[in-house]
DNA sequence: TTCATAAACTAACAATTGTTAGTTTTGAGC
DNA sequence: GCTCAAAACTAACAATTGTTAGTTTATGAA
């Protein structure tokens, strides 16, 4: 069968890639860095890809559209706010633990994307950070958040779930269900103890 | 006086370096792209530069050393360490308003850095998590912070605090006394209102 | 005006970049 | 063992990279 395995080498080029891209940003590795680290030639690469920006928009648009549709069925659930924003602290768990080396890419090589890919990126960015937001306006109308500035809350959790894939790891022994109970607390109900 | 318009002239090149680098990275910018911003030629930088890399490790290590200084007058404090968390949190809000395009090279190049400004990099902010670190478990010995995991609390905090650069400015006429007092709600209260 | 030097310039370099063209190797199905 | 396509290869390209060498221009002090 022919046509999956040329489908397994082109993830392997993605995935190889992730990491590099993860490692050195998109511009600092060459197709000649992503062929050795495959044990091939770079231009053996273009058996399987047309260009190095197709490994970068596969990389961003598919992990972006993962957040994209978790964050769809979030808005569509009848949920309270809370039970919404719990469920995004669990989406961004899922979606790190699972796509780590993708979300290298996706948080600092997006400007790379060219078009139409770059404005589709940015739509579905600014879809999710809307959706984000109305959550959190929701929140604090309902009276269950702080009636604090809503830009400071959204951003605030927002980075924290960002950048998550960058230290997730160092707790030892990642219990993915502990993560998602300690993150919720964190990020929610605050560090300081209440009297 | 020549030395001083030397010097303004390399603190130009710095500057501008930062903004492109924030925009695009490092890697993908190139020495005709800063002469360019700068209405020079190539070439011309080096009247007052040595290298590209002279340039990255300028704009990384000045602002590393801020928030070192920074944190090292925290940890002499008597402070408790619910005090020092609040401290830390105007440490970064400050630095970040003043020096917002460097702030992206602190992120996201400084793996470009060669030796011995990578190591010394690499010294310097293991240095500034550890510290950030014993306030935390401070805090949690002290009784007045959560029992919860460190690495959880720690990163939370610190990652929001490091992307700050990305967002702040969305609060229109960014009001930084404002910004603290709403940060360390968010950071240390949580965001849920309590009953 | 003269002079010194800071700071710009032009021209070029060797190395590296993404990519293409054309060729050979590999391996599964007959 | 033959066939054929997938997937590797070699060789080369034009463009861009950081940087150097050597030269000209601009400016402030004498």
């Amino acid at each position: 069968m022919k046509r999956v395995k040329t489908e397994n080498r082109k993830e392997e080029i993605i995935n190889i890639s992730s990491k590099l891209f993860k490692e050195k940003g998109y511009s600092a590795v060459s197709m000649r860095d992503i062929a050795q680290a495959m044990g091939i030639k770079a231009a053996s690469l273009y058996n399987h890809i047309t260009s190095k920006q197709e490994i970068l928009s596969i990389i961003i648009l598919d992990v972006a559209e993962k957040f994209t549709r978790g964050m769809d069925r979030i808005v569509e659930s009848e949920d309270n706010a809370i039970d919404k924003l719990e469920k995004i602290i669990e989406l961004h768990v899922n979606v790190t633990v699972n796509n780590a080396d993708a979300l290298g890419s996706l948080n600092n090589d997006w400007m790379h994307l060219v078009e139409p890919q770059l404005s589709y990126f940015l739509k579905l960015r600014s879809q999710y950070e809307e959706n984000f937001r109305q959550i959190v306006k929701l929140g604090v109308d309902e009276g269950h958040l702080e009636p604090l500035n809503v830009e400071v809350m959204l951003f605030s959790i927002l980075s924290t779930l960002r950048t998550l894939y960058l230290w997730y790891y160092k707790k030892e022994g990642v219990d993915t269900a502990e993560l998602v109970v300690q993150m919720k607390t964190v990020l929610l109900r605050g560090v300081v103890l209440k009297p």
